[in-house]
DNA sequence: TTGTATGCGTTATCAA
DNA sequence: TTGATAACGCATACAA
């Protein structure tokens, strides 16, 4: 197909040069569109390279430039959980990203047993990457803690509990569970509970901050029980769902926030389960926008995040520390998307329906 | 953290020979482990290197070798439908295998308007990759057909129509597809429906196969409407089956055999909202075995494979293809593991179960 | 505008 | 057992 890159005798400048009767640096800056070559000769050249099928050694390339154009990437390391939706998203929004510019990502796992910054540190010592991305930030994270101080640029998507002097992109998600909750509000409920992640990490840990800042400041009621941890599945979430199923009627919440699509799914089996409506009885919503939400019933109700364009934007920006390396840390901030369906609705008997005029 | 790998003055054989006050080809074999060194300097050389913080640049090591020890992965092309859940257990698996055997995984994707087989072409002929691991693949597929005429090394997770003479590991869906179908005839079910995947897919093609030939081998009846093709999500999933529940009650099918989890949960959610009962009105089941089907009410009988495994097993494959080019091409053909769980029961008010002793 | 020479960091082939 | 020396394929500073 396309070039007669024949396999047996890769093409290189040094044929190249000889059949052109050239020297191999014309050649060289030929290909490479320097200023200093007659416009006929790089012509004559780049019409050969192309016809014979040329195509520059990237190990040769390297070497003697000392740029990789490679990114690392470290596949979370979570065998216990199933498969992040979002990972072959940003994966993909990355690796657009970096191929559009004819970089390469590398991608590599944490093999059980070995640790996660070795892992990191050999890619790097190795010279097999000029940076890094990581992905599913843990508020304390060895990764960021050693890639902050080695020199080696790199994007965290996600943030740490102390994220002020390195780049990073992220959904802003403690503004997304203040939405979450001042949308529920607003429709009158005011007993919410909140199924919440593992704290240890970032994401989890800002939407659960969001929703018991904005419950304070807004004056809903949490309960007790009302607040969960530790929810990461839809099997987890199932069993803590029907936790909270356990606390008499007139006690339960009558909304319920999860920290994912996932974990709402889990909860609304669990409601129906117990012979409850979801969006009825009791309201729930997600985060993430995961396409089951819209085919669940009723459609789920979640704050919606494009991972394809998280992976694309930290494409971006470890690109551009790595071409000019002695920029300020940059940081971004998106906001996730309030995406109103069937499974959040005012509550059953509120009487903030009626009289909601005098606050 | 770790060696002093001081990014400012990078190790190297050179100066590590300087320091000693040997030949820089005496450490480069001291530190490969050639038998022609004395057990003493080897001793020495190492310890340096682990002192110093050594690590040989891949670029080099590559260049000089002309080994890359680097396997290729093109994503998926598929932005329409969202996220596979098995491209980031596979994708786990792989880079697993491969850094255990210290070889770098790069994984790259198709932008929009770029070709797949260019993308391969231009790893392969720029000498990034020794070899290539393929997944999602077509009945028809140009990248395996590039590859088979490339002379690269290469790995097919799944097959095309045509998979004798290249090597390939796959789930046997044809076979499960018939179990699937086996089981449901053993609980008395004979009028079975399916909702299939994108038939341009070698897996759902080959898993429709398997139910048409069983359904035909076992005298299970397709009534007209019983097949519909093209179900790849949730959303598709939900309208097919609404489709289906448009059937008159005496003609409906009594299970559903799904292409997937995914499609299976798409369709209970139909039926939900119907009124009917999944499991006792009809019986579904999917494929995949993800951990959403056992959150799910009813719990969803499943046809299980592990993905992670598969992408393991592909590393092993690829790896040894490329250390022993020439070897014949390997072919593995896995089972899926029936799953059976409460998505799946006898059918309602099925004379078959009373007497079905006469075939 | 082009040619020459050197370097990038390793590995591999010879001598010694 | 070790030390020179030459690749590997490309980029680049300098000379012509």
């Amino acid at each position: 197909m396309s070039k007669p890159s024949s396999r047996n005798e890769p093409m290189t400048i040094a044929r190249l040069a000889q059949h052109l009767g050239l020297a191999e640096g014309t050649i060289s800056r030929a290909l490479n569109n320097y200023p200093d070559i007659a416009e006929k000769t790089r012509q004559r050249v780049q019409k050969a390279a192309r016809e014979l099928g040329y195509r520059p050694s990237s190990s040769a390339r390297r070497l003697a430039r000392g740029v990789i154009e490679t990114i690392g990437f470290v596949l979370p390391t979570c065998r216990t959980q199933h498969s992040d939706p979002f990972l072959a998203e940003i994966l993909n929004g990355l690796a657009t990203e970096l191929s559009l510019h004819d970089w390469d990502l590398l991608v590599t796992s944490v093999p059980d047993g070995h640790d996660e910054v070795d892992v990191i540190d050999r890619l790097v010592g190795s010279n097999k990457v000029d940076g890094f991305v990581i992905a599913r930030t843990r508020r304390e994270d060895a990764r960021v803690n050693y890639l902050r101080q080695s020199g080696v640029p790199f994007v965290v998507q996600g943030r740490t509990d102390h994220p002020d002097d390195y780049s990073w992109l992220d959904i802003d998600n403690e503004q997304a569970f203040v939405e979450a909750v001042t949308y529920l509000r607003g429709l009158g409920h005011v007993k919410i509970g909140c199924l919440g992640g593992d704290p240890t990490m970032n994401f989890a840990w800002q939407r659960r901050s969001g929703y018991l800042r904005a419950m304070a400041e807004q004056n809903g009621h949490i309960g007790v029980g009302y607040l969960i941890d530790g929810i990461t599945d839809e099997l987890t979430a199932f069993r803590a769902a029907q936790r909270l199923l356990a606390i008499t009627e007139n006690d339960r919440p009558t909304a319920l926030l999860c920290v994912t699509d996932a974990v709402a799914i889990g909860a609304m089996h669990a409601l129906t389960r117990a012979g409850l409506r979801v969006g009825e009885d009791i309201s729930i919503m997600g985060f993430d926008g995961l396409p089951i939400g819209r085919a669940v019933q009723p459609a789920l109700t979640t704050l919606h995040q494009d991972s394809y364009e998280i992976g694309r934007e930290a494409g971006r920006m470890v690109l551009d520390l790595c071409t000019n390396p002695p920029s300020a840390p940059k940081q971004t901030l998106w906001q996730a998307k309030l995406t109103p369906r069937a499974s959040v609705n005012p509550p059953a008997q509120s009487p903030a329906q009626q009289n909601k005029g005098g606050f």
